[in-house]
DNA sequence: TAAAAAAAAGGGATTTTTCCTGTTTTTTAT
DNA sequence: ATAAAAAACAGGAAAAATCCCTTTTTTTTA
């Protein structure tokens, strides 16, 4: 699949290689008008990958990924290559994960059980008007601007240092805070104050809030 | 593609589009040895497109699906087709949905990253051999003998009843227990006994333990 | 239908959680 | 070096959770 010298040049981006080959042999149909410069299995990968002599025009990014992640690696292609265009496509359809894209300025989010046509109209939008925001992505935009408002959108807001990580990991047990502050060497009285701020910050009522929303943001395995 | 004579015949269930279409490229590239009877989007689909007078040999199932997911599709599979082998490919590696599938009686599992090669040798063997496990299932099975033992392998042991379940939804939320009596129109102390025929079922200390628990097991979404 | 089992409810006590209002110590910034 | 900010720590008290053990009511079953 050698680069065609007068078409829209797509990379892409997903660490499932039977999902790559599926997108690659949909966009071989498509025909001349898209070719493939290269695929990655993560951001990591593609780093290595990218040729500045020789850049896509779009990537076609997933998001859960193995050592770099699709939010880490729109981060970093926002400050190195700003000119791209990342298109998401991803199994994560949860209102957090479309927004926190949104927010890192991706041109269009498609689910992956998107129809071959509607990839061809996107990467076509994309490439041509600037972006592809489906009723999907404006529904979700709409529901965080109706409901949580400006709660869920300043997510940086409530970032947890190393030792909140630990404590709402340890709350995540049975253990109780006495036990907790023998584990983190604090007084019970510190592990006290933690709880008080994060129930604050996270807007959650009780130890149980507080735990769910560890699982939820990722901060526990189950 | 039309079903050769002298070939192993398969079918794919999996509510993934793109990656039904990238199985189907790599199964053209296996060669006329495999020929694709029918696609489905789901159980319930693949109930409809199995037809008694051309079954599959084999049928590659995906796990989460809507309508009717791989565990319920299985489960129906062995009742009315058990000469039907099935061979998982799906993105969840969790010990729970390998051990449950393997109970189910399926004949190997694939992780969706899978690469093309081994996709090729585990229909053959699924095919001439009757099964396909590989280091990761066995893995799994190990682990869940040396570990968990008897356990999280009697699951159907601690089923939750309508009620059950009504509580411990309720219990993942910042209500206290006597709201939550309130809520089932019971006394508190009736919810008191539920908690604790729960904590001891359920093999958990805490309503924390408990809240985590519901999560695991799909008793609340998050 | 009587006995047994299960579900619902209660009394009462201990432990844990949660929430106040502070002080002391450490870190950061000017 | 010093003022300001953040982190660590405390006393005390109310609310909630947890755990005993017992009784009543309902349902199941022999």
């Amino acid at each position: 699949m050698t680069p065609h010298p007068n078409s829209i040049h797509i990379a892409l981006v997903d660490d499932h290689n039977l999902f790559r080959k599926g997108l690659v042999s949909l966009i071989d149909i498509i025909g001349d008008k898209v070719s493939i410069l290269f695929e990655a299995d993560n951001g990591l990968d593609m780093q290595k990958k990218l040729d500045s002599n020789q850049l896509p025009d779009i990537i076609l990014m997933d998001i859960n990924m193995p050592e770099m992640d699709g939010f880490e690696a729109v981060k970093w292609l926002n400050v190195h290559f700003p000119t791209i265009k990342v298109l998401v496509v991803s199994m994560i359809e949860s209102e957090e994960s479309v927004i926190k894209m949104l927010k890192l300025g991706v041109k269009g989010y498609l689910s992956k059980d998107v129809e071959p046509g509607e990839l061809e109209n996107a990467l076509d939008a994309v490439y041509h008007k600037g972006f592809y925001y489906t009723d999907f992505i404006t529904g979700k935009l709409v529901h965080t601007l109706t409901n949580g408002a400006e709660k869920d959108l300043f997510d940086e807001a409530h970032h947890l240092n190393e030792k909140e990580k630990k404590f709402i990991q340890l709350a995540c047990s049975e253990l109780t805070y006495n036990d907790i502050a023998k584990e983190m060497f604090l007084s019970p009285k510190t592990v006290d104050g933690y709880r008080n701020t994060l129930f604050e910050r996270l807007q959650v009522k009780s130890r149980v809030g507080l735990a769910l929303y560890a699982v939820k943001h990722g901060y526990v395995k189950l």
